[in-house]
DNA sequence: ACCTCCGGGACCCCCCGTTTCT
DNA sequence: AGAAACGGGGGGTCCCGGAGGT
């Protein structure tokens, strides 16, 4: 077994329980079962649940460069994307980004170091946006609408009225976007 | 003991200890101590956590109404209180509801009584915020926008700098608040 | 409110929750809700859980005799009736009888109040069977046939096959019977 | 500390528990206490107590044959063994198997895994009955009468008296035993 | 005398992130 | 890396007591 496939393949089987079931309620033992791996030999790789999380943020953040290239260079806007109500297209990176903060345990959770990946991540699209949108305060705008989306969606609300949500974004990204 | 002073008095206790402790590691139990009642006597009054938070978040939204009336002949605006930075000037209404949400065991939480209970407060500030600002497109963006500051301070992110938020602020609310 | 017409009708709860439900869940409060009457007034009739299944028992004691006659009147016998499996008939008052100590928290249950109460009855039938039947020895092994049969009943044990039983009645009745 | 000796120390501190205290009230801390295991290390183990109660009868399934065996080479016979009352000889295998039964919470219990444990333990009886009495009818009369007996046994009824009981062993056993 | 509201407290089963031994 | 074991709650259930109305 190559040295650390097994690293990413407890990862992809996090990914996949995060997708599949309650994000709220992934378990040690569920990852570890879904990457036909023991619970111990989860925790030799991660020595616990919060640097095991981390380290799945982490590698969204690796890949978040290349999504943002990716986006420019498909003509589509990181904006939009980021503006998107979940159920619409859910791309994977978001709700896995998304996923991953549903399964902290303690949503304030100081001083974790899932908290710092996450920071980063978000500092990570914080800047795309700021490149796509020439008006930082019009960035952050969007940056904080794009979380309140979000959010509502977390909590299981009820989604506003599409139309509304399209005039938002029109609104939000039509000078700029 | 009076009446149902008790159920008051738990309400009270869990406020306290929403706002004192991780409002995500709140246990009846602790509740229970800081009531001055037994965890029994707890769940005579909420026969369930859920039902206990969704009590709480309930007599807010009794409160709410109250509230609105009270900003505006205050002259200050529904919509600049929402928009601010939790640790600004952290209203107690404000950060309860937030902190009851915190404290839901499973975010997604499909068919909680606590999840019906947040999205009517929700609508509640929804309506004010739309009676204050004209239009709606705008209204539901100071919502939103409302939302990801206080997702960002639930997760302990850094706030953004002041200066911007502030600037924020003007802009969402210069043309119409 | 006529005296204590309250004591019959929780009694009549209890039997109709004993029926319905699952006899060995039986809550007082399940009881008290069914009977129109609260947990407190409840145990004022019934100092314990435990007096109030006893009661249940007595007041079936009580129509024992009435209910031997019957069954000798109507020229049935009791005997027949009391090997019956039962679901086949499930006369109330085996059923009640029956349910009664299913529901007993503890089945071993040294001296309880109920266990008392269900000696007599246990003894009223015992004395119904040795007047049927002539033969001693003959009673007492369709005595503990029949409490066999209710045993197995009790823990959702297959029944047995319905021929076998049917000629186990006729071997244990078909001389005395 | 060996493999899976826990296990059986387990089932070992189960026994226990439930020959010493009340069969009822045995409780998962009791019998992880009685094996020198945490909690934890117990549910390690056997994920419920139904499970765990479940492993136990097996454990007594898996000993009835060489107990049927010994029962014919010692020249005993199975079925006095079974009309046993209880406190005659409370042979540990009667003893334990019916004590599991007693320490099922809801007693019709439908659907557990220790119910049809149970059914298996007291399907194996009976065919050890069968092969014993050739009469089926016989076989089924003995097997009911003895579960009758350690129904009253259970319920802590008064035993009858010994000399009618011997004779219910002579009147069935005394052609076929 | 009858009954209700309000509680009390003991436990119960189970979960879950971790450490320890091999 | 896997198997085994740990231990600290967590929420919830249930039988019951007691003060006080009517």
């Amino acid at each position: 077994m190559a040295a650390s496939e097994t690293r990413d393949r407890i990862l992809d089987a996090l990914e996949q329980r995060l997708l599949q079931s309650n994000p709220a309620t992934v378990t040690l033992e569920e990852v570890a079962a879904a990457a036909n791996v023991s619970k111990g030999g989860l925790l030799y790789h991660f020595p616990s649940k919060d640097a095991m999380l981390a380290a799945l943020v982490r590698r969204l953040a690796d890949r978040a460069e290349a999504q943002l290239a990716e986006f420019r260079s498909a003509g589509s806007s990181l904006a939009h994307w980021y503006l998107q109500t979940p159920n619409e297209n859910d791309e994977a990176e978001l709700a896995l980004y998304r996923s991953a903060i549903a399964s902290m345990r303690t949503l304030d959770s100081q001083a974790s170091e899932l908290r710092e990946a996450v920071a980063e991540v978000m500092r990570t699209w914080k800047e795309g946006l700021g490149a796509e949108i020439s008006d930082p305060v019009q960035a952050e705008i969007v940056r904080l609408a794009g979380d309140g989306i979000f959010f509502s969606a977390l909590l299981g609300l009820p989604q506003p009225d599409p139309e509304l949500h399209r005039k938002v974004i029109e609104r939000l990204l039509g000078a700029s976007g």
